[in-house]
DNA sequence: CTCATTTCAGCAATACTGACATCC
DNA sequence: CGGATGTCAGTAATGCTGAAATGA
């Protein structure tokens, strides 16, 4: 076993997408765990957030809007409709379209999955003082923006 | 269609997990391209790194000193020998374990891998200053910190 | 015809679990 | 015996592609 049998190369120490991608599946495992515990996953929550901030949507403006392709939205929305979050009636505006629409019970589950958020978030960013934190989430903002513009 | 269709959620865009997670998406795309271009996969480079700093190490040490598993170690140990850059060999003083060893092959490899990814993370970090850089590598170096002696 | 939407089937990389045989 | 190691089979969530059917 030897004395550093831990310790990390600093190849990758000193690489920041290597931190990222680490710091992440830390991050989503708490994250998922978290949300297992009030029965949803992370797709669920984003979708219930969608819909609770911007109203009632079609399938595919939800997917642009929670950064999950058309084929995942399909999946997920038959596991929230399954469990009474959300409904998907057909838009007689533009018959192509879903409308899916938050329900009561959606919106209860929202404020679950809020909590358990929560504490998975106070975990996760235990070791930074809250300017830190503050800091973090400005630059990873600033990241996501780029990439996200350059479609 | 509407006008904001492409609007993240708050709640999802005010949450550093989030951020992270979908930060690291990008960043795991851009990296693994850039592997691809050379022939490489994360999990090649990271072993390589090791090898490359540490000498030879048993299968074991590898894992723990980069974060992968043990099985997936096997599978891309299996791969980087095929490609003769890492040579495996039974350790004469510990006979459960094997002696994986760099070979020439495998450091040049290695700076192949370097080079592509330095393209890769001045994409990534493209929108960020020099000194923003370094507080996010930072911060994602002290959450990982605490998050590995964790267990 | 072109394009958007929903849906399905399937793939690929990542990360992990359980089991087993071997050996310290 | 307990514990570490290497190996294999299999699972799960994530993110994606391609194709089909429907309709704007």
């Amino acid at each position: 076993m030897g004395t550093a049998d831990e310790r990390v190369p600093e190849r990758l120490w000193s690489t920041p997408s290597w931190l990222l991608t680490h710091a992440a599946t830390h991050a989503a495992r708490l994250v998922s765990e978290a949300f297992v515990s009030v029965g949803a996953r992370r797709y669920h929550f984003a979708l219930l957030a969608a819909l609770a901030e911007f109203g009632p949507a079609s399938q595919a403006a939800l997917g642009r809007r929670c950064g999950i392709d058309r084929s995942d939205v399909v999946a997920a929305l038959n596991e929230l409709a399954e469990l009474g979050q959300v409904v998907r009636e057909p838009d007689p505006a533009d018959r192509r379209r879903n409308v899916v629409t938050l329900t009561t019970e959606g919106e209860r589950q929202l404020a679950r999955a809020d909590e358990a958020l929560a504490g998975a978030q106070g975990a996760l960013l235990a070791p930074l003082a809250e300017g830190e934190r503050v800091e973090l989430a400005r630059l990873l903002a600033v990241l996501l923006a780029h990439h996200r513009e350059a479609s």
